[in-house]
DNA sequence: CCATCTTTGTGCACGCGTTCACAAAGACAT
DNA sequence: ATGTCTTTGTGAACGCGTGCACAAAGATGG
């Protein structure tokens, strides 16, 4: 993963399996552009190829949504786009706080993923006052002395921390103390959350890191003599990477 | 004693598992705040609660790359540092292109956390010729045309695609074609790669889509009148998350 | 209605990762 | 040296995720 999350031994969320709920959203930006094309039905091979996953595991983690296929045909591409959107909670809209708007909580702000997703952002929040009412991305930002205000009165549950490493661990307690029950961390810290608070984080440093190792790796064997592990460019013939899964990496942005 | 260790016998990196991989840059975060408040020596469960993991797992993790710790007392901060970043290859410099240089581009050409690890921004690229000879970080954006070029010249390879979706797989081909084989993607999109070519991806939306559905699935059981997982805020009491030490807080190691 | 063909849904086996629990190793005191 | 105490390193058990391979289900055509 990449990916990375901090907490139980998993109770029964509905029987799905977390790997399965990683997936999900792959499966659904993949079915999206489908559906954009207008494509009526399609197999659990081409959706997989498009997800880039194995078609045998895309089966089963339908599997565990439910029998939504028909056998001989496929799947019906509408139909499994709301059954996904729903298992994700992605018929509700998600107001969405962020907290540090230097660099990288700008780029969020701006990031268009997020309202196609059902995600409005709610709320820009810095501790700089120099940048208290400068709109980004069309909002403007607020201090951080409105934080428990804006969550409680907007029923903000999600929240996102942007800030520098030192000080996530103050914000998210404030964040969790005001009602925040999910946080998504940039901050290259581990962060301390009561029980009930989801924490997933991405560290852009640890998955440079983790290539970098990989890297050496293929350098090091090729330096050993033997045939290395990557032909020559003009030989390389165009083929799906192996696995991009979320849990590398265990994946994932951040995973991880 | 930090010096006097006897060597290891060739540490096979075929033999490193993934999951250990994917963990060795959190302990190395952790010991690198250790490094700076100058202590000498860790014990696995201290270093484990500072990087939030088990201290069993730990203790795996690190007898996979060999016996650097000493019984009775834990490990020498300093050597087993050292020793990570030889293992992740982090004692070289890593040339990297940024290829998209929007929002997001720009902050990750301004993360702190990419010089402090061995990494170093040998361009910035971007298809906008607007953007040509704009300095950004400090660093002048140069036009795709020149992609190749770079990347040869500087013996580049890794790259890190912040563009749209729909110019994400072209970029990638170029990258590769010219020598490019690790790279960190942050375009919603399945890459398509020849053998030998990693990529780890990195999604916020997806991130978010999965906070989304533990989320939906905590206020169900909520008010599914069972005792819901999440206390009333007032009523929660702040406690380490699952394996998260008490100690929690390392101080910023990286300025973000 | 029957045969055939396609594709789903899943039982099963396997491998990886996690965790427990403890023996071995070394530090330290006497 | 001897004993005690701390902490590592790891064997073994367990659980989860993955992928194979195939039977069941339904569509389609004659």
């Amino acid at each position: 993963m990449a990916t990375g999350r901090a907490h139980r031994p998993a109770t029964r969320s509905r029987g799905i399996p977390e790997a399965t709920v990683a997936r999900l959203p792959l499966y659904l930006r993949a079915l999206t552009a489908l559906s954009e094309r207008s494509v009526p039905t399609v197999s659990s091979e081409e959706l997989a190829a498009a997800a880039g996953v194995n078609s045998a595991k895309l089966r089963k983690d339908f599997s565990y949504l439910g029998s939504y296929g028909t056998r001989g045909v496929g799947y019906d591409v509408e139909y499994l786009v709301y059954q996904i959107s729903r298992e994700l909670g992605l018929t509700q809209d998600w107001p969405v706080v962020i907290v540090g708007i230097g660099n990288l909580g700008a780029a969020l702000a701006n990031y268009g993923g997020f309202a196609s997703r059902g995600f409005r952002v709610a709320a820009l929040i810095d501790a700089d006052p120099q940048m208290a009412g400068k709109p980004v991305a069309g909002i403007p930002v607020q201090h951080t002395d409105e934080l428990e205000k804006i969550i409680q009165d907007d029923g903000v549950s999600i929240g996102v921390i942007a800030t520098p490493a030192g000080a996530a661990q103050q914000v998210c307690d404030r964040l969790v103390a005001a009602g925040v029950t999910s946080i998504l961390n940039f901050a290259p810290t581990v962060l301390n959350v009561p029980e009930g608070v989801d924490v997933r984080k991405v560290d852009l440093s640890i998955e440079l890191q983790i290539l970098a190792f990989h890297e050496q790796r293929k350098a090091g064997e090729e330096a050993a003599g033997d045939a290395g592990v990557v032909p020559p460019v003009a030989a390389r013939k165009q083929q799906p990477a192996a696995d991009q899964g979320p849990d590398g990496d265990v994946p994932a942005v951040m995973p991880a």
